[in-house]
DNA sequence: TGTACATCAGTGAACGCGCGTTCACTGATGTAC
DNA sequence: TGTACATCAGTGAACGCGCGTTCACTGATGTAC
């Protein structure tokens, strides 16, 4: 035990990344307590530093929250992708279909925080490609296209769009409770509504495994 | 203009009718400073009365704005009800779909609070009622049922939560501004972008009008 | 290899803010007899 | 028709709150020479 005496770190002025120790600290507010429940000073708190220390590396509220939103962000798109590289052609759309929702589910605090633009930057660079990387691994399975679009208003993309928008909504009323109240209807509306929706909406190839 | 003193109203000690001017107080400010801009305060000085008033009507801020969400859902259904009676039942969803996402598209914030459950009473039995009737009007043109379908967690009920999904997910994107940001991209979202992804889901009817 | 100095990344106290709710109260209304 | 009284719908002052941001400061780091 004594052994450790040299190994107590005693707490250095300067953090080291507190950068991400912020980000890690908004995640963990954001899942206990949700969007609402989000406080800058209580990042602070959880990160172990004063109250201005995060100005200095993400100017303000909406800094900190646009960097969280970001990287929730790049993590869907990692989901997505996973999946559609995990099944085969035929199936690949609907495999992105169930990673997505099962993202919204398993991650609702985070999953709302990426759309709620009144609170972010939504002009941020980082923020505005990882949205269309997002998009783009979907559009790629839609139409084949690998080019990363921007801004999705080219009336071409409606297959494209129609596919995200139904995902997207299905993903919505699951989580703000259209299909039910509680964990139980979020199961339900994962296991059972979405293969039906899917099926029924005939956008989605549902052919063998 | 002497005459007029008799009619120069001093402010009785009751209101007449509060909890109605504090839900027009309440639809005021989200309309000019959005969700995140409302106060219970500022609704009572809109109304004229005293920071207290508001509690003998509605109990708490949850209950005035579960109020206003519930008159939002009730308008919402009036908007896409005349939508699908006025046109032919080949085109009827189109329809709705559209009057869906026009209502959203003209009054963004009261959308938004529609289905922000966090800061609402999603247990309240009125706002459920109205959320219920919304769907029903979808699911009557997709299905034919007249049910009140209070929670739409039957499989069988996949055609129309399909539809609802789409409209609802292609509403979010715009306003949330994935289609591109401003209040250009929302005109080319609605005239353009809507309906070739109406005509591309095939879920739509599209026949002569 | 050492030193001066600019820059960076923190501190912590303080500011002002508007908020939602509570509470003892009072004016107005409605009802029983 | 009048009166007593309960109930209802307001007042307005006060409470406590945590928030985001600012600011003068200081400790640590990096760089130029």
């Amino acid at each position: 035990m004594a052994h450790n005496l040299n190994t107590v770190k005693k707490k250095p002025y300067h953090h080291g990344d507190l950068r991400q120790a912020l980000i890690d600290a908004a995640e963990s507010i954001l899942a206990e307590r949700g969007v609402e429940g989000f406080s800058l000073r209580e990042a602070a708190r959880r990160a172990g530093v004063s109250p201005g220390a995060p100005a200095h590396h993400f100017g303000d509220v909406r800094g900190l929250l646009t960097a969280v939103a970001e990287h929730a962000f790049r993590d869907l798109t990692e989901h997505i992708a996973v999946a559609a590289l995990a099944s085969k052609r035929a199936d690949r759309l609907k495999q992105i279909a169930i990673g997505y929702v099962e993202f919204a589910v398993s991650e609702p605090a985070r999953f709302n925080l990426m759309w709620r633009t009144a609170i972010l930057d939504p002009d941020n660079p980082d923020y505005r490609d990882a949205g269309d990387r997002a998009f783009a691994v979907l559009n790629k399975a839609v139409s084949g296209s690998d080019d990363l679009v921007e801004i999705p208003s080219d009336p071409a993309l409606a297959p494209s769009l129609a596919v995200w928008s139904l995902i997207h909504g299905f993903a919505r009323g699951t989580l703000d409770g259209n299909f039910g109240p509680g964990g139980a209807a979020i199961d339900h509306a994962v296991k059972v509504l979405l293969p039906a929706v899917l099926a029924s909406s005939g956008l989605f190839s549902d052919e063998s495994p």
